[in-house]
DNA sequence: ATTTAGAATGCTAACGTTGTCATTGGCGCC
DNA sequence: GGCGCCAATGACAACGTTAGCATTCTAAAT
């Protein structure tokens, strides 16, 4: 071991390290990193054989602080683990990382309290703009957000009352196709099972007010966890239920599950169902299951690069209804 | 609208802005941040008020600079769309939120130019740690993160000669117990599908060294797209094949709808397939489709918090292997 | 009454950059 | 030969915070 000085554990190379090592000031070093056209060739190279030899990296942080520009963005998700919320993840950082932005993630868990102290420490690092599923669940959450001054983007609904700007789809609407759909197809005995997020809620308010519009019996709603198992036993609790909306595709293929168990699932096309299941999320598997999974095609992604299109231009609409599509395959 | 002076848009209020209009100095406020106990109650309350009076949040990027500490981490994954590495970044997450550390999370979609670019952009902001799936791909990336000079962790797989921490599992011995047991089944004409990434490679490997050891034919190995709709033709490409070990749970899945259509999947136990296929990752799904799916169950959550861990901590042992299970249903 | 301790507060210099001015030479031009 | 001009480089303050050391004031101890 060789004796260790203070410098020994190195913290990072700074600007003026390079500059002594290159006898020259920090402001060339800078130049020689921003602006090599400024620079004579016989001192750039200079400085940058010396950045190579000490392995120099710009503090992105001291940047940050002398320009007044983090170059970060804040991502809110209530959870990113088996859920399609990471589509939107992607891509948004797709977008934004090629231009240098970092994308600094959180999630909620959808817990309100959570979520204000996540908006509050994304805030705390003074992203350029936040872009969260949802609107904030709390006012304390929304006013953060106003009096930030920066770009918020709501995605995955269209709320009424927007923050700034939207990236989403009307989730009242993909209740009312579904139900629009299943009561079309002679189902009479409705339910929704899934989360009570607002999301979902708003999927369960559109399908049940047009199920009882068309004169289906009232839909009845089963609110289950956010994993899947639960629904594979659900159908036990809807005795002489003939369609179901799952609030996403996980729990439609659980529910499918149960009802596989309980014999009332068929290999053929949607009209052979005892019970019709319809998804929402499109997952690639939904696809590929048997029988494949009927289900409301949501844009994740478009979701995602939408939002970070809106965060990079302040002209153009501000709200953007990437819209859904009722995807019909052989379970509903 | 009112005049818009030049303070109108406003940027964020500063510990001095709030000092103003409590009328102490800055270093007060930061004191009733931080160490409230050091100021006396009456000033500390007015600072409050003028706290919020002005929505004042700090402004971690100053407190990093001037503590050299960030409170944050890196993450690098391939991807967190569909991917399994998502339970790995909410894991981590869990662990590392609560402490106040935020996670700069960056993709390097299985490019490694592209994975150099985000190791730097990464090290640019500072980060106390790194968490990366797999390993740098290039020498370049390797010896950035060496001379960082902060806790680097390894993750979803054990490497040779670790940079420094490791929280993983052996892919090669995941293909040798695919192989063996597949073997053991007396299955004979043996393939592996999935993407050509070094941990697949590492499965391939142990898969194919194991089933050749045990008197196998030489297994084949198709290289798929990362998305799960080329599995689902592969069969095709694999004649006379009678157990596929799949690379992950969603290539798993898209052969057997391949086999399915093909007449080739029966809902009986596994004995009765006449193609075997076992996944990797254990998706939830996996237990719901019909066949259910057999499966080699990682601990993708448990990477992620042991992962976090080993950057909060100096001390035990720096490589610790979470290990995997073969699940056994009816697929293979 | 004087000292002493401590509680409360403040000043100044960092942290690693960049913006905004200087300053220094060398060159062509009338 | 003096003038301005540009190319190359640098000094200094600022960004918003904290660390380390004053300073002030009150109250108890002598």
């Amino acid at each position: 071991m060789s004796n260790a000085g203070p410098e020994e554990f190195h913290s990072a190379p700074t600007l003026s390290a390079v500059a002594k090592l290159a006898g020259v000031s920090s402001i060339t070093v800078s130049r020689v990193v921003r602006l090599p056209d400024l620079v004579a060739p016989e001192t750039r190279g200079r400085v940058e054989a010396a950045m190579r030899e000490l392995g120099y990296v710009p503090n992105q942080l001291a940047v940050a602080l002398a320009r007044a520009r983090t170059r970060s963005i804040g991502v809110l998700v209530p959870t990113i683990a088996n859920s399609i919320f990471a589509d939107t993840v992607q891509g948004l950082s797709d977008e934004l990382e090629p231009l240098g932005y970092a994308v600094i993630l959180t999630q909620s868990r959808y817990d309100a309290a959570r979520e204000d102290h996540m908006l509050s420490a994304l805030l705390s690092r003074r992203p350029e703009a936040i872009i969260m599923v949802g609107s904030p669940a709390t006012e304390d959450g929304a006013r953060l957000l106003r009096r930030a001054g920066i770009p918020v983007v709501e995605t995955w609904e269209l709320p009424v009352a927007p923050i700034d700007a939207v990236a989403g789809f009307d989730n009242y609407e993909a209740g009312v196709a579904v139900a629009r759909h299943l009561v079309g197809q002679g189902r009479n005995s409705l339910a929704f099972i899934g989360g009570d997020d607002p999301r979902a809620t708003r999927r369960w308010n559109g399908f049940n007010d047009t199920a009882q519009a068309l004169g289906a019996r009232a839909p009845r709603r089963l609110i289950l966890d956010r994993n899947a198992s639960g629904s594979v036993v659900a159908h036990a609790e809807l005795p002489g239920v003939d369609a179901v909306f799952a609030a996403n595709d996980a729990h439609a293929i659980g529910f499918m599950s149960g009802l596989r168990k309980a014999g009332l699932l068929r290999n053929g096309p949607a009209a052979e169902q005892p019970v019709a299941v319809i998804g929402l999320g499109d997952l690639e598997m939904g696809r590929l299951i048997a029988p494949s999974l009927s289900t409301i095609r949501v844009h994740g992604d478009a979701i995602g690069r939408t939002a970070a299109k809106l965060i990079l231009t302040r002209t153009g609409p501000r709200q953007v209804d990437l819209g859904f599509e009722l995807v019909l395959r052989d379970s509903g």
